[in-house]
DNA sequence: CTTAGGG
DNA sequence: CCCTAAG
């Protein structure tokens, strides 16, 4: 019985991203998603209880990683024998979006995975196994299985074992908790239908992300469900707006009068534009879609506030169910910059546009290499690439000396990608960041 | 507007 | 990531 089950889901952890969660593997479920969960957080006492999981947990951690460093390799080589980028970006369309979703596949490999770094240079994939995965992986990717999968596995995950959830690191994850939480006890039958599918799947269309359509989704769900709980928590997580916009947004429209030092009266200001309206603005200065004049700040800064002014009548308004559909992509639009992981294919597409174009030229990098994600300003790309010679060089150092790699669970880059972050860092010396350099000065 | 640099 | 100063 217990073993019938265990081989079950160990059969099924494998493909999961491939499959559709039907009645079949329900019995399943409850296993796997602690199994997910497991992925999800960091080793705990918590799971001793599980401990007849905990025997195969290596077991399908390996295969994981397996999976993983093959994913890796496949796109680096990809993108290599492709002719670069250039090539992807330029035929757009099947290609980019094939990559985007290879990506958010990387992203949660790249997630879940938090440490038995040293697994990847272990040449120990089979073949026969990495074409297996690798078929699938992609099958399902270009139809969108694995945001379902995925997203259903951590919803029953959630529904259960909601005791888990104070671990910190995933927002996505977070948020669906404490969504469900809100929900209240495990009286929701929420399962994985064909409606929730879809509805994932058409917000999936418009932006492409994982992340974001599985917030709003839950939002929607839960606004609709819970009226009290939920406007708590939505509040909890609207960021306040920063000083300056503040500023700006009280000299708009008090007519110069305040000279604030500290604007602390944002909470209860009744203009104050939530966090969305922000980077609404914000956005219209990066990429002007509807502006193509330039215009003075000013202008823009009224844009956006008239934006919000109509937006804010929208909320007014009494048809809730357009509103909060308007609000909602838009929202889930915004929210996400707010902090996006980088995946291992964003970082490859950087170092290759840098090996391209230079570095400096973060504003060509991403028009040329991340045109397709709105998130990933100029700016972003610029700082990812600071930090990634730091680490790489750091990586590069802690190789040499110590190999006790004791406290840091950090997921060092595969080796092929810090070997040309390396290159690329003595080609093009980034000033001002490369430490490890020796002052030659005399 | 774009980059660099600091937080 | 965010913010600001400087070309």
């Amino acid at each position: 019985m217990e073993t019938d089950r265990k081989s079950h889901s160990i059969k099924k952890l494998g493909d999961v991203k491939c499959q559709r969660v039907d009645e079949s593997i329900v019995p399943g479920l409850e296993d796997e998603a602690t199994k997910v969960e497991h992925f999800l957080s960091e080793p705990k006492t918590e799971h001793v209880s599980f401990d007849g999981i905990l025997c195969f947990e290596k077991e399908n951690l390996e295969r994981h990683l397996k999976m993983e460093d093959y994913l890796c390799a496949f796109d680096y080589g990809w993108k290599l024998s492709s002719g670069g980028l250039d090539s992807i970006n330029g035929q757009g369309g099947d290609d980019l979006k094939l990559e985007e979703v290879l990506d958010g596949l990387l992203d949660e490999d790249f997630l879940l995975d938090t440490e038995f770094p040293e697994k990847f240079s272990e040449p120990d994939c089979g073949p026969c196994e990495i074409s297996n995965v690798c078929n699938s992986s992609l099958e399902c990717s270009s139809a969108c299985g694995i945001s379902e999968s995925s997203i259903a596995t951590i919803r029953e995950s959630n529904s259960k074992n909601g005791v888990l959830g104070n671990r910190v690191g995933c927002d996505l994850r977070n948020t669906i908790r404490s969504k469900f939480r809100s929900q209240g006890p495990v009286t929701d039958t929420v399962r994985p239908t064909r409606e929730h599918m879809q509805d994932l799947d058409e917000s999936d269309d418009d932006e492409k992300p994982l992340v974001s359509p599985i917030l709003s989704n839950q939002k929607v769900k839960s606004s609709i469900k819970v009226t009290e709980g939920d406007t708590v928590l939505r509040q909890k997580r609207l960021r306040k707006p920063t000083r300056r916009y503040i500023e700006e947004f009280s000299r708009n429209s008090t007519t110069e009068n305040s000279k604030h030092g500290k604007v602390q009266t944002q909470e209860e200001h009744p203009q104050v534009p939530s966090e969305s309206q922000l980077w609404r603005g914000r956005r219209k200065k990066i990429m002007p879609k509807l502006v193509e004049v330039p215009l003075p700040h000013w202008n823009i800064f009224l844009v956006s506030v008239q934006e919000f002014e109509s937006d804010s009548e929208l909320s007014a308004s009494e048809s809730e169910d357009e509103d909060k559909r308007t609000k909602r992509s838009k929202t889930a639009c915004d929210r996400r910059k707010h902090q996006r992981a980088w995946t291992l294919v964003e970082v490859i597409k950087l170092v290759d546009g840098i090996a391209q174009y230079g570095v400096g030229k973060w504003t060509d990098i991403k028009k040329l290499l991340f045109a397709s994600s709105a998130y990933r300003t100029p700016v972003d790309l610029r700082d990812k690439w600071r930090n990634l010679l730091r680490s790489s060089s750091a990586q590069k150092d802690n190789r040499s000396e110590v190999v006790n790699k004791p406290k840091h669970p950090v997921r060092p880059l595969p080796k092929p990608v810090v070997h040309r972050i390396l290159e690329l860092a003595t080609i093009h010396p980034y000033p001002k960041v490369h430490s490890p350099k020796i002052s030659a000065v005399h």
